[in-house]
DNA sequence: TTGTATGCGTTATCAG
DNA sequence: CTGATAACGCATACAA
């Protein structure tokens, strides 16, 4: 007895179909369609019904076959972690309005990933791309390729300095410096600062913010108190250790992420050090999470929702432009939000 | 002085160019491509390297039109919170090694937001879909329609009992009397769900599994220790004080997951309750901020990476079939993670 | 081994 | 108001 099997159904509805069984040409019913002036308003309902009937729906790869766009938009982020998910819904929110879809990819930190979903995004002829880079990316020869074919890009938080393309980011050195001169406000003189890998962007831009605001309130710069790890939170831990065990006793860390930031507070806790009184603590990012430790976790706040949202209207913006438009670099603002972390005078 | 304005450059090559500038026809590039073996290794090495001159890119919506499919997987769901991201990564994994690309969406919750988002990627010629349900939805019947034409589906995580379609779900039964069986072992008596919006299917079966881990204890229900609210943090902050407000202490708040958890959690230390002393609390999901609360919060494990896996190997196999497979579901199992919020009694 | 012709589903141009 | 027909980029059956 054979295995129950139900039959393929039959396949989708074309116009051909429609105007077959209505004995009108194709023209005609993709005009009627499509709300053409034109058209007998007869034949236009007739038509609809039967698209109704035969539940039609237009076939979008024909469409953009002929059109050359496909309306979607194609996102790479390197993980989807709080900080990319949320910068992914401020995409998705723009996109959305203007009746794009967003197609989302993962490079997994993958410098390979990221250039094969490039290469299949492109290929399933996205209309552009809105990317933020990997970690593992140092070559963004890929990128200068998209843009010398003309392909609209934007690159947001995650950017190369070398690239001349559109690109949103936030003002990492800023956002350094109003952590470190609140920790100096604090009298936190030691400051350490726990950092990304040494080939990270993001994370030298920090430095670079954190050194600006040691040189003004004229403290020295103790190299030993600037410590690269990975990007995750056992890495800090051990990292955090390493800086403890050293002998480097600080008073004060910043981190490059609120991420690292937990893992330095399971390591001070673990060494018994008591935050902010022995340690104070700053992290970046302002995940929800930083609320919920114990104490709770100072840290600069990106508006990530509102970067995607600013990424994706220069997008559309590039999209819409019969020329191509000079880039440009929209630079948005973190704030420091102030918890028990970092608190070591009550004011 | 006009602005500066780049030109837009050429259109990407096609096979035709390269057929034009090698003076053979497109049959011949097009077969040389894709490495058929009858063709002469002289012109096919030609064909290649004229290729690689143009900077060719195969057009892949083209490619679709002609094969009917996309080689791509359409994912919807919810939100992306740190489960449904680990899921959607799960779902990567798998898809990326068969060659697929993955385009995922967000609901955002919202039962009009699905609907646009299935159209879509419908019309995107996606080559299916795998889904994971709103909590707004309570229709299905888009989704049934999908089932109807044909397309390829899989539901995961949130799926609808009356769609009769390929599902990877958790055993919330299991999960649900996993945490009360130890709640009671701790010697809770009296103790509370906290669940989701009545309608939500999940919340229900989890209150399935309550309410027969309290029967196989011989423990009354007392329906004012069950209490419904949405799904956030602030709702179940409200709901736990209106819960320990009535007069009904509980010694125990089982929830429906974390983030209600939290809430609880928060709720509890504002009325000055401890802990696990006064107040057991076992949440669901174990997310990441289990282990970082004070107290670290128990909580029900779901497998959410290999839920995703499964749910892709499942929509390749439905794929890859010949006839349509008939459903079925595969569901897997939750492990209850024992934390301090719910230890009572050292072993 | 290579070329020609046709079709995938749709839009657009040009005649009726 | 409507109908042919070419075109989008590619694959493929059929010829040569």
């Amino acid at each position: 007895m054979p295995l129950q099997r139900r039959e393929r159904p039959a396949k989708p509805a074309t116009i051909k179909d429609i105007a077959r069984s209505l004995g009108v040409s194709i023209s005609t019913v993709s005009r009627a369609m499509r709300d053409f002036p034109d058209v007998n308003p007869d034949t236009k309902q007739a038509v609809l019904d039967m698209a109704k009937q035969l539940d039609y729906q237009p076939n979008q790869v024909a469409l953009s076959l002929v059109t050359r766009h496909t309306h979607s938009i194609g996102v790479i982020v390197p993980n989807l972690d709080y900080f990319f998910a949320t910068a992914v819904r401020g995409i998705d929110e723009i996109a959305l309005e203007a009746g794009y879809t967003v197609l989302t990819c993962q490079s997994n930190e993958s410098y390979g990933r990221e250039i094969t979903n490039t290469q299949r995004l492109l290929n399933s002829q996205v209309d552009g791309l809105i990317v933020s880079l990997s970690s593992a990316t140092s070559n963004v020869d890929h990128m200068r390729r998209l843009m010398t074919r003309g392909v609209p890009l934007v690159l947001f938080d995650r950017v190369a300095t070398d690239l001349d393309a559109t690109k949103v980011v936030l003002d990492n050195h800023d956002g350094a410096m109003q952590a470190v001169n609140h920790l100096f406000e604090q009298g936190c003189r030691r400051i350490a600062y726990l950092a990304g890998p040494p080939s990270f962007s993001i994370s030298n831009q920090r430095k670079d913010g954190y050194l600006a605001a040691l040189r003004q309130h004229g403290l020295p710069v103790n190299e030993d108190l600037i410590i690269h790890c990975e990007f995750d939170q056992a890495h800090a831990y051990r990292a955090t250790e390493q800086l403890l065990a050293s002998g480097q006793q600080p008073d004060a860390i910043f981190t490059v992420s609120d991420r690292l930031a937990i893992g330095a507070l399971l390591a001070l806790r673990h060494r018994g050090q008591r935050v902010p009184e022995d340690v104070a603590l700053v992290g970046f990012n302002d995940e929800p999470v930083a609320s919920l430790l114990t104490p709770t976790l100072s840290s600069v706040s990106q508006p990530a929702f509102e970067m995607g949202k600013v990424a994706a209207q220069l997008f559309l913006e590039q999209l819409n432009s019969e020329s191509i438009l000079p880039p440009r670099t929209i630079v948005l603002k973190p704030v420091l939000v102030v918890r028990e972390s970092s608190l070591k005078r009550r004011p």
